[in-house]
DNA sequence: ATCCGTTTTGAACATCGTTCAATATATGTT
DNA sequence: AACATATATTGAACGATGTTCAAAACGGAT
């Protein structure tokens, strides 16, 4: 058998993405398979391994579709005062979290083999989405260099994610009946707020801002 | 073949946790498979089901004793004044992610099937831990209710669980040239900063937190 | 010495990712 | 129109996974 021609080349891979991400959407990581994903698209397993190079590869690049979706997500919001934005910014985050909080969960819970480095063009859409935020949310965060801006924006990036990934694994509501938006929103309000009272949370003297006024 | 009396089951219980441990603790949770444990005590893979219900339930139970090992690291931690106190609290955190980070990953890499809870033992150690971390770290965190003085534990607990889950998974130098720790302790200063210069960060009113003084 | 009850085994089953020789078809050439 | 070439597609095969369970082997009691 061969040559089918139903689809070019580039049909099939975004058959195949498409297959991937709604069984990822309805089960998770651990539903998404080869030979799933082949019988949804109606081809055999061995053809994904023309399109892709393992199923890795398959998941990292859903796993890219969802980042720029998220990415997409954040920049929609617009207007208000810086400190609004934030806020919205997060709702924005929860928002596409739960839209499809397997799909999403897939982002994290998917793991490269030893050795195996994300693709460069996953590495730029990530940067490309932190840098974005950090610019965006740059007036909320005080009068801080560059990099303690994004840095502040990575420690919401990872505060967020630590969250949500709890929340979507169950794990959040074994401590806390608070709504993840709710900790999400007290959590970038406890470090916005930080940046808005004076200027102690600097990078340099971190130290120094655990002790009282 | 059978009745080797080698060991009593609760022996074999221990012998086979700790070889899961080791497993877990050089490779992850994905090398930890039940022909391997069981090879590695020196039994037959059948054997393992004799200790315990299946292979999720092994990893409960090893995870179990890594939350308690994190619980005693965190409880050991004494004196100082209130902010110092938070700060050495947020450094056993990341001693203890630093001294097995494979094993302590596995807590929150591992996921049981759809439907399956985890057991109320571990909740119930899991609640212990946040209990103590909250009364331990109550007179840093201002004058709040004891509600709300859990939920800021809460919100750092989730969020040194992202950063530390981040940089263990190699995703977080992909955003940030920043140690972990160090982004551990900034939001753990924004967190409990917050809670000494007002009382604007309560529960009950985070949407004007948001707001510039 | 015999029996019983329990522990331990390992073959079996369904599934997984991955490889690759075989094949069937579309395309190019005559 | 007939043939040749190239390649897209297949599906059997391999090793590994979790799990089950009848069979077997052994310790202890009678």
């Amino acid at each position: 058998m061969a040559r089918r021609n139903d689809h070019s080349a580039a049909e099939l891979k975004q058959l195949a993405l498409a297959a991937a991400r709604t069984i990822a959407s309805e089960e998770g990581l651990r539903g998404v398979t080869v030979r799933r994903v082949a019988e949804r698209i109606g081809y055999a397993p061995g053809t994904i391994y023309n399109l892709f190079a393992n199923l890795d590869d398959l998941i990292v690049q859903v796993n890219g579709e969802t980042l720029r979706g998220l990415g997409a997500a954040l920049a929609q919001v617009g207007g208000g005062d810086p400190s609004t934005r934030a806020r919205r910014m997060t709702d924005a985050y929860f928002d596409y979290v739960e839209l499809a909080p397997r799909l999403w969960a897939m982002l994290f819970d998917h793991r490269l083999p030893d050795g195996v480095g994300l693709p460069d063009w996953y590495r730029q859409e990530l940067d490309r989405l932190i840098g974005d935020a950090a610019r965006r949310l740059g007036p909320a965060l005080g009068d801080r260099s560059p990099a303690d801006a994004r840095r502040a924006v990575v420690a919401i990036w990872a505060s967020l994610h630590g969250i949500a990934t709890l929340s979507v694994s169950k794990k959040l509501g074994l401590v806390a009946d608070v709504p993840a938006r709710e900790l999400g929103h007290f959590i970038v309000a406890s470090i916005v707020s930080g940046a808005a009272t004076d200027g102690r949370l600097n990078s340099s003297d971190i130290v120094q801002s655990y002790s009282k006024i």
